[in-house]
DNA sequence: CTCTTTAATGAGAATCATACACAATCAATT
DNA sequence: AATTGATTGTGTATGATTCTCATTAAAGAG
């Protein structure tokens, strides 16, 4: 299940001279262990943890949540809520793209191998190291069509 | 060069009981004079009319851009540095994509013409009516790579 | 052209997500 | 076990965006 090991985050993070820590760790963990689909804010994320018995302060949890997204580990999803969400970055299979309506915020994931395709190579012309490529489709869907509702 | 005209964005406000006002022709007006592959944000898009004698608040200026974004008129873009952007959402030659360095924020405009017909497919499969497509590729670029500056 | 209705504006306050400062802590290395 | 500096937690600050509300002015009716 856990194709990023807690191992190959510290390797990771100590190459460049950082630390692996227990709030490190379980955020991963955290991650790891989302059903499929899912995605956290970081406020998501504290009251999750908090309500576990962990206690992450906020701030570590924004620190984390940026680093582990520049890292590569995590995307950092745009979802029209205002906020961003993180949910694992994974490979070829399981990588997927988001259908998202403007006004109820209905979100659907769809998966398209050409997109990762198109990035890599656009990425790799401009020799740029890819972290991640996201097709996002802003639509109404088909009941706020119908609803006559402002915006 | 304006593919939309001031008549028509009166036509699409009043059918929905709304109204074209002077701030609101300006703000379109902006856009479709601005130069390819710029994008200004609420910020940007204040000071520009400032500087122009155009006194339009804030508060109208956010209100637009997030109206217009929701009539399909404007694409919202998350370009890293914070704040959303908006720039004209133009059709199928002008439509383009990019991919942006998560440590410099350098951002490079890209075209793919197979994007665009996913995203048109995958919103008509679903019964969504589509606003904006566009593929977000965060990676980091060839000087950052060189850089050893952290994150 | 005038009247009526109500959407839109402007000014400022309020909110929300996220970043920062800094002293205390602790992971990695010696 | 000692050293070093990255990381954390707490509280505060910032910055983007939204809200409130009185005032203004489009659009449609007559």
């Amino acid at each position: 299940m856990a194709s990023y090991t807690t191992v190959a985050l510290k390797a990771e993070l100590n190459e460049r001279g950082w630390r692996l820590t227990p709030q490190r760790e379980t955020i991963l963990q955290v991650f790891q262990n989302l059903p499929k689909g899912n995605h956290l804010s970081a406020e998501d994320l504290y009251n999750h943890l908090s309500g576990e018995g962990e206690n992450i302060s906020l701030s570590t949890i924004y620190r984390t949540l940026k680093l582990m997204a520049r890292m590569g580990i995590l995307r950092e999803l745009e979802l029209a809520e205002g906020h961003k969400h993180y949910e694992l970055n994974q490979p070829h299979p399981h990588h997927h793209h988001h259908l998202i309506c403007v006004r109820c915020n209905k979100t659907i994931e769809f998966k398209n191998d050409t997109i990762l395709k198109t990035g890599t190579k656009t990425a790799q012309k401009e020799g740029y190291h890819l972290l991640d490529c996201q097709l996002t489709i802003h639509a109404i869907c088909p009941a706020c069509q119908r609803s006559l509702l402002p915006l």
